[in-house]
RNA sequence: UGGGCUAUCGCCAAAUGGUAAGGCAACGGACUCUGACUCCGUCAUUUCAAGGUUCGAAUCCUUGUAGCCCAGCCA
């Protein structure tokens, strides 16, 4: 494929900005940005806005981007984390090339720096306990109150984090303790705490410490290590940037990095509050962390977005500082657009029941050719099976139509996508008034879907061939939270679960799509379906996630 | 009632004192071998509110209002 043409004409964003203007004044050379997730979770649509935007704002001013795992607190990180988030990270396209790093790997580095510090009289030991700490510290409108061991002197600060150190001291009884301000109106420069100790096997290095630096403390750190000029945070992190840039002063940084903090992506009618989530794992509604009515990224990607569509949508989304949540058709919008030319478009019938053409000789199967994807002749044709009975939709029959149907009742020709016209004679119905089948006869002559007489039909519908077809069980869903009620219950905080959210039906579909094997990826379109196979599909018994629901333009009246 | 931040169409989002981009959604209409796609058209005299400065204000000033974040030895 040829390289897209991207729109010149969309503006800069704030954080563009901010680097050109750095990058003019010949304050960097070079950018470098991060993406540095803590390995305590899976990967969601907001983290893909982070990394594509570090990522994206890397290529665009040929810097560097680097995955590092903020791995400093033992007390909730895995290493199956880190493979999850690596393997994300990869299959969004972010490429970190050799520059994949751990914070903990900088803990000697962290160290050393907590002992400047102290040297400085920038740090002490702190021996009070975390109620008192909390005591302490004030609060939101009033000061806090100095520590009696604020004044501790160098030496003894040095022994005492020493001692800390090696292990002397239970976790909880000493913290290392930065000297700002207790009367700060910002409480996170109220002498934050910077280290702590905790007796835990870290998941990179064992037990070597025991000792742990704090966010605060290590972050700016780490950036000024790996040489990150720009380092990007979600908004919550604002007040923490003079503390921030308190530590990479006092530590003397020559090229000191900024933080520069943007607004978290939400979206509507999905959830992303873990809390919620657990909820719905525990009850069952959803069946994990990547059940495709959820957005991690593994969800996303079991639902069928493609890698494109995410950054399609991280871009349309754009980079502001104020809340918002974006509507959720903008993602459905994204994968429709990528998928629209590069899936093959197959048939399938999720409600069927019988058409049979009269006029068809019996027991004959015939094959014809049809092309994959009619809007792109380069994904090639198939060969579908056509015979006396098909099935089709129930919908696109009506024994009296409305005004405006143009599918089939009886007397009206419409075409069988890709192979006959057929003129409906009627129908069968059972003692309850149920449709059982629909009778039709075709014109051999309009064989591939055109007539060469030059006739017109209002209609062109789907179908797959009775006996040939394949029977699949297909998952529709929808969005998981009530669209009507809003996410949560007001009352009582709950979250509006939509009872609808996840329907199974069985159904008919081609052949070839039938045979779809694990982890192929197929998508087929059927008037309003773009449909992915799900990655846990087993041969012979395809499960399809209908992914985008489209709304028809045509409505049938009301009763 | 401490501090920080934000407010532009139903939803995102530009505009950096010079006369309100764009996308999604929606709604018309054309086209059509998917009622899809595509195409064409409509969609903010007004930027949270009220005052003020200015020839000129979404942008500057004043005073309000609303929302988000902060009192983890989490990140």
């Amino acid at each position: 494929m040829e390289k897209e043409t991207v729109k010149e004409t969309v503006s800069k964003n704030f954080i563009e900005q901010i680097i050109e203007k750095d990058l003019a004044e010949g304050k960097y050379e070079e950018i470098c940005t991060r993406f540095p997730p803590e390995p305590n979770g899976y990967l969601h649509i907001g983290h893909a806005k982070s990394i594509l935007l570090n990522y994206g704002l890397a290529k665009k001013y040929k810097g560097k981007f680097n995955l590092r795992f903020d791995d400093t607190n033992p007390t909730k990180e895995k290493t199956e984390f880190v493979d999850s988030i690596k393997a994300d990270v990869k299959w969004l396209g972010a490429d970190w090339e050799d520059r994949l790093y751990f914070a903990s790997d900088y803990f000697d580095q962290m160290y050393e720096a907590a002992v400047k510090l102290i040297k400085k009289g920038k740090a002490f030991v702190c021996d009070l306990s975390p109620e008192e700490i909390r005591e302490y510290r004030g609060t939101l409108t009033e000061p806090g109150k100095e520590s009696p061991y604020r004044n501790r002197s160098v030496e003894e600060n040095l022994e005492l984090f020493e001692k800390m150190r090696n292990g002397e001291f239970p976790d909880g009884s000493h913290v290392l303790r930065a000297k700002i301000d207790m009367a700060s109106p910002n409480i996170n420069m109220r002498d934050p705490i910077i280290y702590r100790v905790a007796h835990m096997t870290h998941h990179n290095t064992g037990d070597k410490w025991c000792i742990y630096p704090m966010y605060d403390f290590a972050h700016p750190i780490e950036d000024a290590i790996e040489g990150v000029t720009h380092s990007i945070c979600t908004l919550e992190f604002e007040d923490h940037r003079p503390l921030y840039d308190w530590v990479v002063k006092e530590l003397e940084y020559p090229h000191p990095p900024k933080q520069i903090e943007f607004a978290k992506l939400y979206l509507t009618n999905v959830v992303t509050g873990k809390r919620y989530i657990k909820k719905l794992v525990e009850d069952g509604t959803v069946d994990g962390w990547d059940d495709p009515r959820l957005v991690s990224i593994a969800a996303l990607r079991r639902r069928g977005f493609t890698p494109e569509s995410i950054q399609k949508f991280v871009e349309l989304c754009g980079v502001s500082k104020a809340n918002s949540s974006v509507d959720y058709a903008m993602l459905e919008y994204c994968i429709r657009e990528d998928l629209k030319m590069k899936a093959p478009r197959m048939m399938a019938v999720l409600d069927p029941v019988k058409l049979v053409i009269d006029n068809y000789p019996e027991g004959e199967i015939e094959y014809l050719e049809v092309p994959n994807n009619m809007e792109n002749p380069e994904l090639g044709v198939r060969q579908v099976p056509f015979g006396r009975e098909l099935y089709i939709e129930r919908e696109d029959f009506m024994e009296e139509p409305v005004k405006k149907y143009r599918r089939l009742y009886p007397g009206n020709e419409v075409r069988l996508m890709n192979a006959y016209f057929v003129t409906c004679t009627g129908c069968e119905k059972d003692e309850n008034g149920n449709i059982t089948a629909i009778h039709c006869t075709y014109d051999p002559a309009s064989k591939g879907g055109n007539s060469p007489d030059g006739r017109k039909v209002k209609g062109t519908i789907h179908w797959v061939c009775a006996s040939a077809a394949v029977k699949a069980q297909c998952r529709l869903y929808e969005n998981i939270v009530d669209e009507e009620k809003g996410v949560y219950n007001k009352e009582d905080g709950s979250l509006n679960v939509n009872p609808n959210s996840l329907t199974v039906v069985e159904a008919y579909v081609e052949p070839e799509l039938g045979k779809t094997e694990a982890y192929d990826r197929y998508q087929f379109v059927r008037n309003g379906f773009f449909c992915g196979d799900c990655h846990d599909t087993k041969p012979g018994a395809p499960v399809f996630n209908r992914i985008v629901s489209l709304k028809s333009s045509f409505k049938l009246p009301e009763k």
